[in-house]
DNA sequence: GACGACATGTAGAGACGCTACATGTAGACG
DNA sequence: CGTCTACATGTAGCGTCTCTACATGTCGTC
């Protein structure tokens, strides 16, 4: 999988994750590993900055803890991120339904 | 839909639209329109540049053409094109099936 | 003591779709 | 004749996001 087509749907995917439960990053990593099974398997390049700049729009919201001497950002999914998660999910059915409307030999070409 | 959604997955529509016949940009464009519902309305700053890079890289091959006294340059599929054309339809199953894994709440979260 | 899994982060590069601009023909309408 | 819309192609430069590569540190095991 090229890592252009991962542009603008990357967002939704990562909110998907922390929608039931607050998850930190290294956790979130594992998350889209399982889900896409194995398919999509995140460089830390990726995921940290992508998680900083949705909690800076206000998606997520992050919390320090210590677990086994080890630090965590948790992450969760605010108010606003709900709504985000809802649109990204009907924006990419319109996607969806863009590109396989233009990908499979049309009805009558 | 955002612009970003796109990266990576304009190459293959486009291809997909000439491979049943050779067609010039501007009816690129209207297929594309057509095809999608309405909903992808290229920009030329997008599609031109799109075609130019995808003969650079040998997908399309290119013909000048005058039609009622208006120039066109006519693109066709490659072989090569068509290989890649094959190409991007798996790629799409394989993306779409991962950011679907993802998106819907999984089986057992 | 070394290594792998866990855990977070930054800097810089590269790619590509977008906006805005530039150019020109053909046909319709007043 | 002048203007406007559709047809038709193209470039310059911007912005954004994902990637590679690097940096730092803990914990458990061999």
């Amino acid at each position: 999988m090229k890592a252009d087509a991962l542009r603008g749907h990357l967002d939704p995917m990562i909110l998907a994750v922390v929608e039931s439960e607050p998850l930190h990053g290294y956790a979130i990593m594992e998350a889209l590993l399982e889900r896409s099974g194995g398919e999509l398997d995140l460089p830390t390049g990726t995921l940290y900055p992508a998680l900083r700049r949705l909690e800076r729009a206000g998606y997520l919201a992050s919390e320090w803890s210590t677990v086994g001497g080890r630090k965590r950002r948790t992450y969760q999914l605010t108010s606003a991120g709900q709504k985000m998660l809802a649109t990204g999910k009907s924006e990419w059915e319109t996607f969806r339904a863009v590109v396989e409307g233009v990908l499979r030999p049309s009805a009558g070409h």
